[in-house]
DNA sequence: TTGTACGCGTTATCAA
DNA sequence: TTGATAACGCGTACAA
């Protein structure tokens, strides 16, 4: 095993010279930092990282997670994950602070980015897309801060690593199991969260193209609730008393519990299939019920878990992540695989 | 954050009466040992594992993984998931040896791990389930092997871990998506490997629990193809010319491939609709040709990551696993989200 | 520009 | 039965 000592020795110089040299600290003859980054690469060195870990202990460094949590229980998961990463990283000195916020009101993601933007070596964040966001964050990725987008990721920018799942394939997975189970023909019925949100337009996209395939399906209306349950509720009873032929519905974002609502008080024999994405509660609630046939999973525990890891390695052993995003698999749920 | 050092201080003694005493070697007063013992559960203890690492190095632990992977593509994700994980942990001094065998014969097995008993640390096994099997295993575990059982466990042992799938939750997934996709009736037809495999009867019985609530569903046959591809060929062909009423088939094990040539014997218009498990390279190209309807998928590669990671945390870090196995979720694909 | 020395937390060895 | 000391690999403050 390759270490600084045993390269030191080799290039007949001092540890703290080579330190020196493969970190790029300055302060060092120009020729023998070439010679002994050379050695180094030869003999393929890799910082060892518990060591580093180790001397990295007395820097405490601190993540900051960024994120529109509050009354959305499909971050639940998300901030397990993270707490269980930092409850196994905290012994390396690694601290995490959360900065939860209430819906996606941008001006407010900013003033917090701004509130925290000093205390803080890394940033998590579920971005709203917006360019102020965009802005600040490739400031303060210039400022030394790791950032890593999650669940959404934002345009423009330099953010380091991207953590979420594949809406566009969403989409395409969603239609194609609509088939799977509708078989030829269905009046379907597309319900959207926010146009705002990147993630859920891609979703919309992805079903589109899917549906070229199939001649006989026919969407009857796209409706977007804002993610609310109370606005889901209305346009969906609305929709289906305008339009009784819907037999099937994808519900492609949030509200899907305001949209089951409503359908339940169709008789059971009327009922159109529905499929979600997600398991929250109480769509869990709603598949135990029957009313929804299937739901597409997004792992996001691993979403919270790979994010804070990503973050640590970092902070603690100076690894740069080798992809620039870690994209999770669509899973299809039935009740009996939750 | 507590330490040694600190909990010397506190004490009054040194950090080797402290080592001794939290780690049982010996040669320390009762007393003391107890009281060290006391404070460091009360200030909650939990040794570094950077520092553990660090002084572990020059023991150079050594993983020994017996696998019958050999002719059965379902591994190659497993064994890519343990080569990753040997990888990152090698700097820590970990070393991961491979002994691959062709197929399930137990006495092949045993003198396996005889003979390589004396080599390891630890040994991640995918098991027969014999008798002579288990009782070797409970002799490792005796003299001091950290013993991982991967996709398939053993009966009466002391192993330290399963990681695999839920087996009987992955029949009950499979008769679930059936009737997702089937409607309330279908002759089905149920195709096994081999009843020696734990794994697969315990699917069966899944399979036939579910299949109760569903009264229209009807078994016409259960056959065995003891994984041969070519057995499984021959006798799905038979089967689907004697009962020509068969309209689903729902392979539980291997032998897909098999299964499915004889499938493509029939004009598209009269091929039963087919679940499968696992993705493997033949299962996927099925599913393309849209013989396959959907595959039911167990995280192959998290199952060989997950093994080695907690040998690793054993070997390295001295940490035991909190739990006494880690079960992957059934997840259903169609060919859209593979 | 370069080298030395210490600390991080743990383990192992040797001396008392 | 104990304590002191060195070692593991890396980062860094300080001396030369």
């Amino acid at each position: 095993m390759v270490t600084m000592k045993k390269i030191a020795e080799l290039c007949g110089v001092s540890r703290g010279t080579v330190d020196r040299a493969l970190n790029g600290r300055g302060r060092v003859n120009v020729e023998t930092a070439e010679n002994i980054r050379e050695v180094a690469r030869q003999l393929g060195y890799e910082p060892n990282p518990a060591g580093k870990a180790l001397a990295a202990r007395k820097k405490r460094p601190v993540i900051g997670v960024v994120i529109s949590s509050e009354g959305n229980t499909f971050f639940d998961e998300v901030l397990r994950g993270m707490n269980d990463a930092a409850r196994d990283y905290a012994i390396y000195g690694l601290q995490i602070e959360y900065f939860t916020m209430k819906g996606y009101d941008s001006k407010q993601q900013l003033a917090l980015l701004n509130q925290i933007e000093g205390d803080i070596n890394a940033l998590i964040i579920n971005p709203i897309n917006e360019p102020c966001i965009a802005a600040k964050i490739n400031e303060m990725v210039d400022a030394g801060i790791f950032v890593v987008t999650v669940n959404n990721d934002i345009d423009g920018t330099r953010r380091h690593y991207y953590v979420g799942s594949d809406y566009y394939n969403g989409g395409i997975t969603s239609c194609a199991l609509l088939e799977a189970l509708m078989g030829e023909s269905a009046e379907v019925a597309v319900v959207l969260g926010s146009r705002n949100i990147l993630g859920h337009r891609q979703r919309l996209d992805g079903f589109r193209h899917r549906m070229e395939r199939v001649k006989g399906f026919h969407i009857v209306d796209t409706v977007e609730n804002n993610d609310d349950d109370i606005l889901a509720y209305e346009t969906m009873k609305r929709l289906l008393e305008t339009h009784p032929e819907i037999n099937a519905v994808s519900i492609l974002a949030a509200g899907v519990y305001g949209v089951c609502r409503a359908i339940m008080q169709l008789t059971p024999e009327k009922r159109p299939l529905v499929l979600a994405f997600d398991t929250v509660p109480t769509t869990i609630e709603m598949m135990k019920f029957g009313v929804i046939k299937a739901t597409i999973y997004q792992h996001p525990y691993r979403q919270g878990h790979n994010a804070v890891n990503k973050a640590f390695e970092y902070l603690v052993n100076g690894r740069m992540p080798d992809k620039e995003a870690d994209i999770m698999k669509n899973e299809i749920k039935l009740f009996e695989n939750l």
